[in-house]
DNA sequence: AGCGAAGTTGAACAGCTGTTTGATCCGCGC
DNA sequence: GCGCGGATCAAACAGCTGTTCAACTTCGCT
């Protein structure tokens, strides 16, 4: 997936160094400690920057953390587009539930594995969805455009469903999805005493997709 | 707003009026926005109490947001193990699946009803979780006794499965009761075009059981 | 070399935060 | 009536917040 001598993660056009510091500070410490519990001071000591360099170069703190979750946010759709437009190359256009569950799972879980640098991208996706501020909140209830491509090929592969019902089960799909935080893995750990192992991506995403279709083809 | 000669949902117990009202306002306010966004000021006020009341009452602003945490918990635990309890007298200590599941969503579900007090409860207790304090964060991963429960009885219940596996299915499921908060709800709406209709919590019940239990004994 | 834009810096700003304090009020038992 | 403990009150506190500003440096281009 990544290759030696790629530009850095966080921004593959050039820009400012510092710019790319904050970016990368601001992301790991909102993913590792909530958007609420981070000063600027913070992120600016940790990027080791000058303390004005957040409202330099993103405007304010809400303005970065409003990109930081845009840039992501576009990344991962990409990536879940991607692999169900694939989906519809192998099926003419039709492809089973199954896998456009897949194409919905996957990137998330992708990006979860430990030796993923993005491992910390998705932790603060998946806070900024529940914590973020209302620009956040309005930018997900306003584009479902992404979404509506899922629930439009959940409903051609599912004929015997209403609507409304296959909208319900996206949603509890959604919720598996989103409880892939540390603070809920954590607790999953304590309570199987250590025998749940989610570094294991692939055999996760295969619980998972067998989880979903069977409550979404029972 | 209530009954005269109801007690107050808050506090069964009598204790000094205004320690109720800031109780109250505090889960209205915190569950509406936020812990971070509401502070001290923004609780006493709309309570109409004192400033210093919070402090006075609760010790700090993190130790009311305990209180009724703790409070709230024990009221949603305590419905969902006793009918943990009636689903065993009813299976001689054995029930399948499916009562099972159906005791751990059926309290949560019934608090999000629309005429149900404990409706803006429920949003709290689901937004502490991933939004709560350190304290909070701890006292979720440290007691794992009222989710074990439920654990050792999906695991009896489900004997051809690997123990890992059935822990693995609970964390799902609770995601998909975790994901019932006002923003992912609103954003169903939207994605629906307002077909699916969450009042409906007896409909959303059997829905969800029905998902999760297909998940579970595919 | 020299100009101008872009970037960086340290310092300061006003505002809000949770908490504390000491005074005052209230109700109840003696 | 008196006193006492709990409850309420206005006021102030110190600390942290995001943001701004003017001075300074760095860099690219002619």
């Amino acid at each position: 997936m990544e290759e030696a001598g790629a530009p850095d993660v966080a921004a593959p056009e050039v820009e400012a160094a510092t710019k790319n510091l904050v970016f990368n500070a601001a992301e790991r410490l909102f993913a590792l400690h909530g958007f609420q519990n981070v000063s600027v001071r913070d992120i600016t000591a940790e990027a080791q920057v000058n303390l004005a360099s957040v409202n330099y170069h993103f405007g304010s703190k809400d303005a970065l953390l409003f990109e930081i979750f845009r840039r992501r946010t576009a990344e991962l759709n990409r990536e879940r587009a991607r692999m169900l437009h694939e989906a519809n190359d192998r099926h003419g256009g039709a492809p089973p539930v199954r896998e456009i569950l897949t194409a919905l799972m996957a990137p998330p879980l992708r990006w979860l594995a430990p030796a993923n640098d993005r491992r910390i991208s998705l932790q603060f996706l998946i806070r900024a969805r529940s914590e973020g501020t209302e620009e956040i909140r309005q930018s997900l209830s306003g584009d479902v455009s992404h979404l509506r491509r899922f629930s439009d090929a959940l409903i051609a592969a599912s004929p015997a469903l209403p609507r409304e019902e296959v909208y319900w089960r996206l949603h509890f799909v959604l919720g598996m999805i989103h409880q892939n935080r540390f603070a809920e893995l954590d607790r999953l750990n304590v309570l199987s005493e250590g025998t749940t192992h989610e570094d294991d991506v692939d055999a996760l995403l295969t619980r998972m997709v067998d989880f979903a279709e069977a409550g979404f083809t029972r």
